[in-house]
DNA sequence: TGTACATCAGTGAACGCGCGTTCACTGATGTAC
DNA sequence: TGTACATCAGTGAACGCGCGTTCACTGATGTAC
């Protein structure tokens, strides 16, 4: 079989992500400032110096990880939207979406929540500057939508950003919940469709 | 003179409150899970041991910084809510006070905003007491208001944690703005101002 | 007021430990001919 | 296909350092009489 990566190149991918899946799931517990880089070699199962064949240090591996996390948010992110109208039964789909995106991938919510006010400046920027982008999508397919009418891209921006930033909190609130309690979890869910709602009514009315 | 403190009590107290300022001071340029035990006493000029007179770790000294930081929220908040109705006067007022509040306790904000969703435990618990706390005073306060008229006091508390989340990411938004630049800091306020007005047309529109 | 004893906030030496980083290395993979 | 050399991901020993915690201590403050 013909590969476009050498045995060499595709193994030390391997390895990279072993890191990268280590780190990730040492931060569930613990935030990046205090995660060692022995600490994650360790949990990889290799030689503490083997880190620095693919990082300079574990602020580099926060960065990457930063992509990592919100390349898995895009999707829920932009589901959201595109689901989210002002119907209750849209909205309620919405917020079903998040909550599945949270139970699949709890580490890189968790991670994005905690590090976004992090200790880390550089990991802070990647976080703000890839939620930004976000809210400039969001944006763009709000402006597609009839509702938006009359709305200048400014003010487009501003409810883009708020269902960016609610959607991270309700995705946060999820975690929060225990996942043995479905109870706990309806109850998230309850709040965030209301919240969701009474944004959506503002959008409806605003301006008019 | 006759105290209701020997000077004892009054000079041990001094030393703790010097503790809670430098860890606060320091705790601007990392997070509270890497905040070491030493570095906090070289910063107040005592021993290493001197901390555990007062401490029991940095989580316990995290655990008291909640208080006292969301001691000085408190008047912010409610201030906030009293002010913030429906006319866009009193929401510029609203917001002015946060921006306010923001630039006299810099650190305070800060602090909450990292270890809400940080690396330590028992301060994430602490937190999201009080912030429990702040919603259901915040919801209190909007039930006297006439707008509220046939609102549930579940509804409540979902519009009241809205704003009491909304303050909160406002503060934190007014802290990224380099103090210098007041074009900063008023886009700031105009995206808060706008958020505001649209919450507050849904809360107007709900049900209705 | 004066004396004798108790309290306790802060000290300083000592400890074992894990940290990040350096360095020269090994041996499997890749490349040139 | 076979050989000789280059590359480079991962190794393992070694380093100096700052960490949290223990312990017995000191000396100013507090209390009892």
């Amino acid at each position: 079989m013909s590969h476009s990566l050498g045995v060499r190149q595709a193994q030390k991918q391997k390895t990279r992500q072993a890191f990268l899946d280590a780190a990730l799931g040492l931060l569930a517990e613990q935030s990046l400032s205090s995660l060692g880089l022995r600490e994650v070699t360790r949990a990889v199962g290799v030689a503490p110096t083997a880190f620095y064949r693919h990082f300079h240090s574990t602020a580099d591996l926060g960065v990457t990880l930063v992509e990592e996390a919100l390349g898995s948010l895009h999707p829920m992110i932009s589901g959201t939207v595109a689901t989210a109208g002002d119907s209750d039964e849209r909205i309620d789909r919405a917020v079903a979406l998040i909550a599945r995106h949270v139970r699949a991938y709890p580490a890189h919510i968790r991670f994005i929540a905690r590090e976004r006010n992090g200790g880390v400046q550089q990991v802070r920027a990647a976080i703000a500057e890839q939620m930004d982008r976000f809210a400039d999508e969001v944006r763009a397919e709000l402006a597609k939508q009839a509702e938006s009418d009359g709305w200048s891209d400014d003010d487009l921006l501003m409810l883009a950003g708020l269902y960016v930033d609610q959607m991270l909190m309700t995705a946060s609130a999820f975690l929060e919940a225990d996942p043995d309690d479905p109870d706990e979890e309806e109850r998230v869910a309850r709040v965030a469709r209301r919240r969701m709602r009474l944004i959506s009514i503002g959008r409806r009315n605003w301006l008019g």
